[in-house]
DNA sequence: GTCCGTAACTTTACGGTCGTTACTTTACGG
DNA sequence: CCGTAAAGTAACGACCGTAAAGTTACGGAC
């Protein structure tokens, strides 16, 4: 009763030949269902991940070196993930928005993937092989080169910044992180809307000149 | 020879009668070195503990309940030392500090905190079972009180802030979280120094008055 | 000094989970 | 009909939390 791993699924049908790789990416969804869940990768098994799947657990050595190789292939997926609904945000507010209104976006978007998926946005960034780790730079590195290019656009439309983009950047990123992180592992503080927070911030961080003023 | 629960350390003496709640304190003591040295609650058992204080696991149920309180009175004591750490780094600015370095030091103290216990500040803020659980939300509390407290004498002072000043330091507090944990995940991250965000993230938020020019 | 109650621990054990390896079975497709 | 891809079964050793019962030795009473 407790042991018997096919306990929890109806025992997945076996695919066709020459098909087999497709248990691979049901494999990665399974673990990466149970790591949003579970909001965390240690506690992930693959015992777990195989029950899940409806599969015996040796199976996932068919696919997967070992367990490691198996987290791996999820986060690299999520990373993308977050990405894309950064880029997404940025193209939603319209090539003709102001560059500030372009950056504002891109960090609402950033949050909204965090507070939509806080599963996954622990894992991310919560566990030392993060987004910096061999695997994962290239991803991490794109997603704050978005936030550089951001910044950037805005000082060369006139916005004064404190330090260079890349350091301006690093805090902003920062910041996102921090608000993501603490909203999710803390839901019952009393939160300010995310606008609330988030305008504050960017607007002194990156004070775009005044058009209503002479300056 | 594995599972030998005496193997790892050259068993500790039996407490005095009267004394045997000494234990207790040195349960934490082990329990809290393994949460440091692992940078996670998940996976610091009762066994790892009583291994490292020299004890059987068994006796560890003499002091806890389970597992779960003997990690609470972990937090419970660290929460106290990073609520201490900022204190002191507020007085040793000095009475007479501007209220601005006086926040400057405050948010110093609570950064170099994190970046010297990463693995305590990770479980601190890093678990479900975080800072505002009904037995944390005290400590807690009282840290971002600081904050609060800090940014309206500088308000009092003339600086311009966005917001009240608890939104002001709910912005300022997840900033410094960020960048706590950004940095200990991600070490290998070419970092700017601290003040170099720290600096530029308080000063856009609250604007003292600029008392070289005529105001 | 010796005795003994009891505080301070230990030993043992149960039932469970895990990662992983070695080997075996099933069933698709040529 | 049979080779082989796509799985499954069984098992190893390790670790876990925790309950139950046993043991050791301190310290006060006589």
């Amino acid at each position: 009763m407790s042991s018997d791993e096919s306990a929890a699924r109806p025992r997945r049908r076996r695919n066709p030949r020459g098909e087999g790789a497709r248990l691979r990416d049901e494999l990665v969804e399974a673990a990466s269902d149970l790591i949003a869940e579970h909001g965390s990768a240690e506690g992930v098994s693959i015992r777990a991940v195989a029950r899940r799947a409806g599969v015996s657990a040796p199976s996932v050595y068919l696919h997967f070196d070992d367990r490691d190789a198996l987290i791996s292939a999820v986060l690299v997926q999520r990373f993308a993930d977050l990405g894309d609904a950064v880029v997404e945000g940025i193209e939603a507010a319209g090539g003709d928005a102001s560059p500030f209104s372009r950056l504002v976006a891109g960090c609402h978007a950033y949050i909204a993937y965090g507070l939509g998926n806080p599963g996954h946005y622990r894992v991310l960034f919560g566990t030392p092989v993060g987004p910096f780790s061999p695997t994962m730079s290239s991803a991490a590195a794109e997603s704050l080169n978005l936030l550089v290019e951001g910044i950037a656009r805005c000082e060369e439309a006139g916005a004064a910044i404190a330090g260079t983009p890349l350091d301006v950047a690093t805090i902003v990123w920062s910041s996102l992180h921090g608000q993501v992180m603490l909203r999710v592992v803390s839901p019952s503080f009393p939160w300010p809307p995310v606008d609330a927070m988030l305008l504050p911030l960017l607007r002194g961080l990156v004070r775009m000149p005044d058009v209503t003023a002479g300056g």
